[in-house]
DNA sequence: TGTAAATCGGACAGATTAAGTCGTATACTC
DNA sequence: GAGTATACGACTTAATCTGTCCGATTTACA
């Protein structure tokens, strides 16, 4: 199926709604969580995570929040990620050690592994900077013109 | 995480195992399930979806079994996991339907459908033929050289 | 024509993972 | 000091994946 956590997807949609709102000096996790009716406890955890590997900056206590810690176009989705759901790896055979059962039978673990890095160069070719600018410009088209460029 | 299921995994190992022995007449589920160690109810059951959307042809009875129904040359792994998985959508609110509960709050469903789309691509450009090609290369090559061309 | 070997397919149980909640501690502002 | 917010571990619930069981059907061959 290889698709993304719902956790990471909110964690996107964090990243992206801070990038959106570099006027605010800080926004919470609540206002995070009612504009996009996240669970808030869950949100939290997401930005704490976002935090600790240094993509966002906290503020504790009142009127406090959270704050991008770079430029939106030097955020990339691959880290949005990687921080929430841990490395990728397309196959189940292959894990952080490189070990599975089948490692002498199995005769498509590096083939796949290529597929896993292509897929990890492209999330790391997309920018928060990017969405933003994808958001706006589908909102300046016509409908019509939406089904050509888009999908 | 972004990973493919076992069965995927097992479907393409499968695939490819059918592409590799092409003088047998038909390949039973056994003895693909006793080469890679795969669970024997659990991969029939894969190779019934295969054969199903008519990727392999199936033989019931005695010295039955499946083989490939096209080319490797034809057949890509984007076909195999399809068929297997189900259809590919990299976000959780991404849906055959399109709509998710934040349908019109949520903003990065259509950049993050593109890059469902370029998975997409990736993968329907990899063929069975590729598998087979990339695993008798690497037996040619010393490990030195795997390290530099590999990964 | 009967038996063995194979596919077919639904239903189910167990295991794993994801999603969400709870409670408490800590930090900061006013 | 009160109120608001982050930090974080433990826990529960829900969903999905993995694997099994069982019976039915098909086919080759003795």
């Amino acid at each position: 199926m290889l698709r993304l956590t719902k956790k990471a997807d909110y964690g996107l949609l964090a990243v992206k709604f801070l990038a959106e709102n570099p006027d605010s000096p800080s926004l919470s996790a609540k206002d995070i969580s009612e504009a996009y009716h996240i669970p808030l406890q869950l949100l939290a955890k997401i930005l704490q995570r976002l935090t600790k590997v240094g993509l966002l900056r906290s503020h504790a206590g009142m009127n406090g929040g959270y704050e991008l810690s770079k430029d939106p176009k030097d955020i990339t989705a691959f880290e949005v990620i990687h921080a929430i759901d841990g490395p990728l790896f397309i196959t189940s055979c292959i894990t952080i050690s490189g070990s599975c059962d089948l490692n002498d039978i199995c005769t498509i673990k590096e083939p796949l592994r290529r597929v896993n890095d292509s897929i990890s160069d492209l999330l790391k070719s997309i920018h928060i900077s990017d969405l933003i600018e994808a958001d706006t410009t589908r909102r300046q088209q016509s409908p019509a013109q939406q089904l050509v460029t888009i999908h």
